[in-house]
DNA sequence: TTTCTTCTTTGACCTAGATCAAGCAAATGA
DNA sequence: TCATTTGCTTGATCTAGGTCAAAGAAGAAA
């Protein structure tokens, strides 16, 4: 059963009980937590394909919200906890989910405690590069930016306009390239990549 | 199978094929992640009965370090992988630690991104806090800190000179008071809550 | 006991990024 | 079409926390 959200729209507020899970299928959604005046991080980003809901556990501690409009394909609670016991493919499919989420959290974390802000953007942007890639191979040099400067920021832990500064120090230093706002072009991903700060020996694991 | 470390051992390299999990019996470990140019961002902290290993992964990302020493009950990979291929609940088992990693992850990506100094410090010792109370039920008042400031700093995405300042200022501030450098006693709790920024109504999910 | 060595504290100073404040551009809607 | 709202950029300034430097403390070793 298909479920749509608006962009903005929040889709599951903390603490509520889940009565769903599900995969998008089309659109970004954001996990996000909030300090108790008002500053916030995201801890993750929900993209076609990825999945939304735990076994075993009725309530989770953030917010997930729409960021672009977002159409998801919800299952019942209940009869979908039913599969998970009866077929261990399905249990062990989901441990896998698991552990590729808390890598990218991992990464997330080495990120935020210790990348400057260029670093920062540097690699979120060669995240979109490597993401963008994957939905829709080939040299296609268009990438889409599905999110605000706002919200990039609180993906990445610094202020709107940092981003915005360090975006256009990229832009400058000739290693981006923007059409609209919403979209743009690497010009330069070997300096893309240096900027980083990442190991430069990949560091994917097989 | 039991093996020992001692207090700043590597106990897994980065990338090194992994031939056992584990779990710990005794002492702390670290679980860190390196930049180019040794930055260092510790990602998770293993305490006794936590896992170390991951079905269906050779290799990890990140490095595994003995911040105390360490005794670890090491089991052989490949048996373990049977193991779970054909318990049922050990995967469910499993898919449940790598959740709760998940959210510790998440928390703590909250902490690095948007925390200061003062409100990472209060955090974590309100972490030891209640792992201590875990470990050793009862009101025992005196609550060990097993870490170096260096490491306490890699752990919250702080300098060492920072973390010593600002547990000072705590103490100054008359909520939490040393007795010698690696443990200390909580003499106001609610206000050491007060100053992590957390939500007041707990945030705990059942 | 004295001497290393490893931690920790403290002070002085600096800087990356936050904050505050306009102004501009591009959607949205009447 | 013009008005309004919502993003985005840019500049000026401020500050939390980093950096650099030096001097205690507390073990450990001799």
């Amino acid at each position: 059963m298909y479920r749509t959200y608006k962009a903005g729209d929040t889709i599951i507020w903390r603490g509520e009980p889940l009565e769903y899970v599900a995969s998008i299928v089309f659109g970004v959604a954001a996990l996000s937590k909030t300090l108790e005046d008002g500053r916030t991080q995201m801890v993750g980003l929900m993209l076609p394909s990825d999945f939304i809901g735990r076994p075993g556990r009725t309530k989770i501690d953030f917010d997930v919200t729409a960021t672009t409009d977002v159409t998801m394909c919800c299952f019942e609670r209940a009869s979908f906890e039913v599969l998970v016991k009866e077929t261990p493919r399905v249990a062990q499919r989901l441990v896998e989910l698991a552990l590729d989420e808390l890598d990218a959290a991992r990464d997330w974390m080495l990120l935020l405690g210790r990348k400057t802000a260029r670093e920062k953007i540097a690699t979120f942007i060669e995240m979109m590069v490597r993401r963008s890639k994957l939905s829709e191979p080939g040299p296609s040099p268009k990438i889409p930016l599905p999110m605000t400067r706002e919200q990039i920021a609180n993906y990445l832990g610094l202020t709107l306009e940092t981003v915005s500064r360090q975006i256009n120090g990229l832009k400058k230093d000739g290693i981006i390239k923007f059409e609209d706002r919403r979209s743009f072009e690497i010009i330069d991903l070997p300096a893309l990549h240096d900027a980083t700060g990442d190991d430069s020996d990949g560091g994917f694991i097989s």
